[in-house]
DNA sequence: AACTCGGGGGG
DNA sequence: CCCCCAGAGTT
């Protein structure tokens, strides 16, 4: 390959077709490291209106840094992987207090922050501060892996470095930011997955790939194993007062620290109502009285398992809360931060009151 | 190196 | 249905 010809028809074109997207018209580094953590194993489309809102509501360094950790997930609420959230507004709390605010632009600093690995590091090292650090993501992995004809397997954590080392090898010095996201580019919108528009790409005269015609074996992909199904029983509770009960989550694990309402495990053969009636006796202290028939049932695909959940409504006499649990109003309750698992449980029940 | 961690859009 | 997405942290 000419190195030199590749990195001027690459940059050339995506100075030409590149998108408006809302974090390319900023220069503000903590905006750029926001939206590229937002962007981790999420499509530009659903990050847009995400970035709009929390950059309206948290758009400084500050801002973010001594905001309430609940606002924080509640922006965050619906985009998934909410231990981003957590991690980006620790990190941030680390530049607010060790940096003086100002994001680093050191690469061993940048890279000891919660959240920033080397993905995001290259990224904002380059886009925001000129850096040619290579930022490897899966687009760039697959570019890379066609146009080198590299043929290692890009679900191998190993196969990390031999990118890296392939962009290091390519890099444009003279503007990485634009060479690293052209390289993504590239992948999102010419380079893609299943059908790579080969006859369209400003860098098909470079690709060892094309030229091979083996584009479509690349990259190689070992897929993972299928994912397991759980059985829920959940209850939306009300009380005598209108409230209805709520619980946060543990602050470890799947979705944690966001809200949900009481539910539990069922077990093959065991009755949804019974179990729920002996969990909340146990779990909370109190006596339900649970109506025999499922309302609804949802059905909630994860990325490694799938939630089947039978919700069930029913009342309690008495209200006893304990640590981590709440009696909110029913005009309250979107105020917090739910799975969207349990979004869609509160919307069914509000359907069923209408 | 393998597993965990969300949710949604496209073929 | 399947894939996979501007990945990182934990084990």
């Amino acid at each position: 390959m000419n190195v030199n010809k590749f990195q001027q028809d690459l940059v050339t074109w995506y100075e030409a077709e590149k998108r408006d997207l809302p974090w390319r018209r900023e220069r503000d580094p903590y905006k750029i490291w926001v939206s590229e953590i937002m962007l981790q194993q999420t499509r530009v489309d659903t990050v847009i209106p995400f970035f709009h809102r929390f950059m309206e509501q948290f758009p400084t360094v500050e801002s973010l840094a001594y905001a309430d950790e609940e606002a924080v997930m509640k922006a965050w609420e619906g985009l998934g992987y909410y231990s981003r959230a957590r991690n980006l507004q620790s990190a941030v709390r680390e530049v607010a207090e060790s940096y003086g605010g100002t994001v680093p632009a050191d690469k061993d600093e940048f890279l000891s922050l919660k959240g920033v690995g080397p993905y995001t590091g290259g990224a904002v090292l380059s886009i925001a501060y000129g850096l040619p650090e290579p930022a490897v993501d899966g687009n760039v992995m697959r570019v890379m892996s066609r146009l080198l004809a590299l043929w290692d397997d890009i679900a191998k954590p190993a196969s990390r470095k031999v990118f890296e080392q392939a962009v290091r090898h390519v890099m444009y010095e003279k503007d990485p930011s634009s060479f690293n996201q052209a390289l993504m580019e590239l992948g999102a919108t010419v380079c893609t997955p299943t059908s790579p528009a080969c006859l369209l790409c400003p860098v098909q005269n470079h690709c060892e790939a094309f030229e091979q015609g083996v584009q479509r074996e690349l990259p190689v992909k070992t897929k993972k194993k299928s994912d397991k199904k759980v059985r829920m029983g959940a209850v939306v509770l009300q009380a005598p007062d209108g409230t209805v009960l709520i619980e946060k989550r543990p602050k470890k694990g799947l979705l944690a620290n966001l809200w949900q309402f009481p539910n539990v495990e069922l077990p093959v053969g065991v009755n949804p109502r019974a179990a729920l009636e002996s969990f909340i006796q146990a779990e909370f202290g109190m006596t339900a009285q649970i109506q025999s028939e499922k309302s609804t049932e949802i059905i909630h695909v994860f990325s490694h398992l799938t939630w089947e959940i039978d919700v069930y409504i029913g009342t309690i006499e008495l209200k006893s809360a304990k640590d981590r649990t709440k009696f909110v109003s029913k005009e309250d309750v979107e105020t917090y931060a739910f799975s969207v698992s349990h979004q869609k449980i509160w919307q069914h029940v509000k359907g069923m009151e209408a």
